[in-house]
DNA sequence: AATGAATGAGATTTCATTCAT
DNA sequence: CATGAATGAAATCTCATTCAT
């Protein structure tokens, strides 16, 4: 809404594209901290003052990767959510090593820039809402039923289980992640009855 | 016979602590990325140098205060399992803000930081073993028999939906978190039987 | 297309001449380790990032010296090559004080900067091969008839004799140089007939 | 003379030595910029404190090692000169490896500090002298008899010869030195009969 | 005889950003 | 649409030296 004039180059540009593509992986593959203006042009073959040029602040560039981040991220729950077993397609969207990865990257980024905080945890909010809102439609009184489980703690024991197991496995633990697979999946099982 | 010219600043030293002391609050408060010689110092009230006296490098002041982090986490575990109600002492550990936060930003740092990332590795894996022998030896088959858990899924789980909760929290995000709560709780309840 | 993000400041600038020139001067008359930055640019009347703006690396302006160095070399022993009297020209660019005063800094860095070594090595086997190919042409089986020299000898011989009297003159040392500067001109004589 | 009242450390002290061996092996390793009061201290084994209770300023310690290296110098020069072919083992001081680097070391560091180029200076001179006056007594008019030599001549021609060849070696190069040695070891059989 | 503490200076490098063209 | 030039700030680290004990 308010954005649309800051914004100098054009939306749709092969190199605008480009260097959101330098950013994200370099943020993949360095951490978030590496994504300077610097590095993010050398890692995209173009100068320096290109990348304000289309980024007139690194804020900029780094919600506009937030926001495709954030965009991904929701459609691919809208395909989970959409397959013919969508919980535990959910349970594998928080298992997928490279995506929860970089959602780790930008919730550490969020510490120290405030508009991306304000992004993730908008999004954040919206994601989680929209899951809830699904297994209730899905789920309905089953979960109770079953296991205490209600859509909403749902949504957060997923998230929570996978992404610690995501980031572990990051740090190259593994401990323990085996029976915690085992335990989902055995809910998942009853859920799905 | 003297071990010499290995670490420099002395072992006890009321600088020396003040520094670290001044590094775990810029990290709390403003994130890793905070915690420059400069600002240190300057929080410290001490010259930059001084710092660098005491840690030649920021990989080696880092180490520390993560050691020390560690240490209090595992005094704080012991603790809890020590506590007549153990799971859910440990269930605390893993919901307490301000500890939880810290250890998020070290993993955070991990990724930068191979000397971080090995020391967040070792206690990782040290204090998961550590919770999992004991949640053993406190609730032995009562586990499976009640929620088909196991001590390993256990230690998992409540790791990761604490640390979902706090990480969220500190976005700003509260979504599902009281559901999320109720449900471990009812866990616990049952567990305790 | 464009090789891009390689060397920022321009080939052809003004600013970077003068960068590399104030470097030159300051490790005429200072040494190399007076060639830092902050030096560097206060010689040239300018900021300290400028310098690293032209020049990311130390390393990149002392290679951009030493090559330009080498070229200059270049130069005058193509000239002394193809003047009427080739060896006595050699002999006076290896006695000419300010030039090798300067190589002989660059030799000194080279123990200390792989690149700049690597640089020299190269430079310092194609300036003897190209002598050696020279002295060949020119001075044929005369050489070994009068003195027992040979092309690649004399070359050395030059070299080693020339660099020592500028090397101890830089000292302040003259002893003997006359002499041997004598004995160096009678073997020149003897050669041109 | 002077300096009596400066030297804090006594002047046997196995303390001193091993500080003065470390700063020797500093330099002959990494060169004579490597040669801090802290790098030489980690080397020996010492806190950097006590190196500056010994030799209070880096021109102090500097200067003993470079005092030490003449005196070297001199004891196998005494000795080259004593031996049954005094010309040729001359000659094989000046083509000695590790004593020459590090006497290319100490002229490359008389360009920075004064008092080492005064020390050096004084010492070349001796040195030179030294050698003149026993290849005056040795040679005689032999040397002009047979090559146009003369002892200066001759000193100043070994020296740099020799040490062209050492520090081109230091470089990786190599081009030429056969031909320039067997030519110099011509010279000297020739001078030996 | 030795050492811990402290400090000011400076080296190297990276960064985000601005500006003029 | 793009770029070269420039700059101030800051990060990390090393250094020589002083001082009090």
């Amino acid at each position: 809404m308010a954005s649309a004039a800051r914004r100098i180059g054009a939306e749709t540009s092969a190199t605008r594209a480009r260097i959101v593509e330098a950013t994200v992986e370099l943020i993949r593959d360095e951490g978030y901290a590496a994504a300077s203006t610097r590095r993010v042009a050398a890692r995209a073959g173009l100068k320096p003052s290109l990348v304000h040029y289309y980024f007139p602040t690194t804020d900029d560039l780094l919600l506009e990767v937030c926001r495709q981040g954030a965009a991904d991220s929701d459609r691919m729950i809208e395909e989970a959510l959409a397959s013919p077993d969508p919980v535990r397609a959910l349970w594998g969207f928080f298992v997928d090593t490279s995506r929860t990865a970089m959602s780790l990257e930008f919730m550490a980024l969020a510490n120290h820039r405030p508009a991306v905080r304000e992004k993730m945890a908008e999004h954040s909010v919206a994601m989680r809402k929209r899951q809830v809102e699904i297994l209730e439609r899905l789920l309905g009184d089953r979960m109770k039923a079953v296991e205490g489980f209600d859509p909403a703690a749902l949504a957060v024991v997923l998230a929570g289980i996978g992404r610690c197991i995501v980031m572990e496995k990051g740090l190259g633990v593994e401990t323990g992640h085996e029976q915690a697979r085992a335990l989902v999946e055995g809910w998942l099982d009853r859920l799905k009855l």
